[in-house]
DNA sequence: CCCAAGGGTTGATCTGCATCAAGGATGCAT
DNA sequence: ATGCATCCTTGATGCAGATCAACCCTTGGG
């Protein structure tokens, strides 16, 4: 258990970027085995990537872009329940089929493993089940976190929280002074109404609000600044630390 | 992976219910060893069984009665994130505090392992590691799944929802003719507000509508008595099989 | 060059649920 | 029996966000 701490990064090969590790004790030799069953898979934004009840033959990461995982009623409304950023892991390794539709709301790389082999090397190097079972606890803390925000905030509390996220996880120190953050929405208005449980129309509505008492600086429609991230999180309601979501 | 079918129910010693299995393969030693850390807890209902943030220092399933998971944020407003019916697992493996308040919503008894023990088991018994990972996933299918009512569901059918989650778990064949399922609802009017993201007024008037309309029967303000579970199902506008939730 | 399609904004209006408020039923302590 | 607390119900009113609708901008294809 815990043989790396929480959200550590190794370099997995020749990945552009150091993603979450899914083999514990990187540098080591089941590091290659992983390498000789990985391959690489692109996608393009709006293409998907695995639909809800299909068979899924792989598990991986996510390289570059970003991904959705969304689930549809019959009448055609429609939740995000998962938002995939690069580092994040995809796949549900015992499990046959996808319980949600997959996506990519941007372009898209994933590192990807066939799902047999690794289940067998899951089987055989017991570090990368504790390690799975870590980042499956995150991401059920981050679910969860998820819940309280789409039961309880408000429309304005829901755009910050979204934004804070993709604030914290595009880590790009401050370009122009007097900004703290800025970042390229990965997802258009309608996206971000699906995670947020609201309609594009508020979404649009709260940007505005938003841009207008100057929490955010909007550049273009999808470019973002945030002159002061702290007052980001304050719009956002946020008691936690910012610890898990996403 | 996947030495035990997704719910299967085991005999654990002398539980007075078979609840899922913890130890993957019963009746095998891991089981004996397993009965040398347990012990077994009571709470009152209302109590709490820990604080977010404090120190947990066991896992443990309940056995009997219900508990419940909360998110508070610092104005007061609050989110159940959880609800943990009998033979539901509590606990983070490999973590130190608890992410949530963890309350008992009636009396409830708790069958616990020490952390410590628990863990050092974990890492020389792989299948225990593996059968953890299973049911995290399966909160976490739970939690996604509550997320789409919790973000695009009415009043009535997140009442329906959770009417339907209960009945579907307290499985007590239909003892009057006509009666489908029967239960004494385990929540207030303010917790089940607080796992459906509503107020306690609105869940009072959707549970007076069901009745009026005769989706259910109500017998005092608890008893539950459901004639037709698919009609049920059906004012949930429930696509899934009802695979997962809670 | 024009047109169509996709993404975004903004306004007017409607409505489902929150909020505020009062009162009923039950149980328990004095 | 009386008082008080907890839980629940129901009514009146208000408002946040949904819905309906018009329009803008950009892109890309004939």
């Amino acid at each position: 258990m815990n043989t790396l701490a929480k959200n550590t990064l190794v370099k997995c090969g020749e990945c552009p970027i150091r993603h979450r590790a899914v083999c514990a004790r990187c540098e080591s030799d089941e590091l290659e085995r992983l390498e000789s069953i990985k391959y690489y898979r692109n996608f393009e934004a709006g293409q998907t990537i695995v639909w809800s009840n299909d068979k899924m033959d792989f598990v991986g990461s996510v390289v570059a872009g970003v991904a959705a995982l969304t689930q549809t009623m019959e009448d055609g409304r429609t939740q995000m329940v998962g938002l995939l950023l690069p580092s994040d892991f995809v796949g549900r390794p015992g499990r046959e089929g996808s319980a949600y539709d997959v996506t990519a709301t941007t372009d898209l790389v994933m590192c990807c493993f066939r799902k047999k082999p690794f289940e067998k090397m899951m089987a055989e190097t017991p570090h990368i089940a504790h390690r799975l079972l870590e980042m499956t606890l995150d991401e059920l803390d981050a679910a969860r976190e998820w819940m309280l925000v789409l039961g309880r905030k408000t429309a304005r509390e829901k755009i910050a929280s979204l934004l804070a996220i993709i604030a914290r996880r595009d880590p790009r120190p401050g370009l122009s002074p007097g900004v703290e953050a800025s970042f390229e929405l990965p997802l258009t208005r309608e996206a971000m109404a699906d995670y947020l449980g609201l309609t594009l129309e508020t979404v649009s509505r709260q940007m505005s609000a938003l841009k207008r008492d100057g929490v955010i600086i909007l550049e273009g429609k999808r470019h973002v600044s945030v002159p002061d991230i702290s007052r980001l999180m304050d719009e956002a309601g946020d008691d936690s630390d910012g610890g898990y979501l996403v």
